[in-house]
DNA sequence: CTGTCTGCAAATCTTTTGCACCTAC
DNA sequence: GTAGGTGCAAAAGATTTGCAGACAG
């Protein structure tokens, strides 16, 4: 997937006129390679990288991922802790977050009827929607066990 | 309305043996008196005691906006903007919104079909719903047009 | 009285930015 | 060669916190 994901992003830059970098590759790839689902802030992700001995200073770990986010490579998610959670788009379908409270255990669901009435009240509205955020915060079934 | 909410509240702080002061009457007043759908950041509210002469410090705002969050009389919602916005709930149904990342405006959305669905998803994983958040971001008709 | 609040200023924390140097194209 | 990128340290901006004095119950 890498090497497909690469020349995408490639291509993405030359159509910008911006340049692929060491910094920009490295994160690139360590993003990539994460499994999907998996959620990570910027400090996460710098020091993993750090970690591997790859020494990119945080402010180019936020612009790539500035960069990453208009690409539509990554999402960015504001899970109410104060700071962004991003996660890899690529070769990843749409979908909503479950956030537990309790734990920070983050699940996912979709489901095409919300969307579609989703669509409906916006066209109703004459609204364009850009992107949307659906998130339901609680209590996973282990925590509510916990606490009960 | 005030008066009753004023005793409502009295009620609620008693109940967890926090103190009736000045400063959080006259923060609840000036909340309770925005009217319906009315979104404002701490520092709009902060500016509007000033402009009433009614110098309460900020730390005092920002406390008691998280202690009236707390009660559930008001609702904390981020739009995306680095700031949190704050909505009267009082007297108000649920509801979610639609938000024009072009001019900012915003609007509501309230649909039971989703809501009910919604329940459905959590219900299948076990999950306890305290609360949710449903945004959809976009252009609003009029930006639209001037875009176009 | 005494446990809470408040105001103030300082601290915190994430993210952004200015600038000098570097590098892809 | 030059526009764009990087690293560093400083700045920014929202929110929180420590502390001393004030006050509600």
């Amino acid at each position: 997937m890498t090497k497909k994901v690469r020349e995408q992003f490639k291509n993405q830059l030359k159509a910008k006129q911006l340049k692929q970098t060491k910094p920009r590759e490295i994160i690139t790839d360590e993003i990539m390679s994460t499994k999907a689902g998996d959620h990570f802030t910027a400090d996460d992700l710098w020091d993993r990288l750090r970690k591997k001995k790859k020494n990119i200073s945080k402010a180019t770990v936020y612009r790539t991922l500035n960069l990453l986010t208009q690409e539509k490579m990554i999402e960015e998610h504001d899970f109410g802790r104060g700071q962004s959670y991003y996660e890899r788009m690529v070769e990843r379908p749409h979908h909503d977050h479950i956030i537990c409270v309790l734990c920070g255990k983050i699940s996912e669901f979709h489901n095409e009827e919300i969307e579609k009435i989703q669509t409906n009240i916006a066209k109703k509205e004459k609204f364009t929607v850009y992107y949307h955020s659906h998130k339901l915060f609680g209590s996973c079934s282990k925590c509510s066990k916990k606490g009960a």
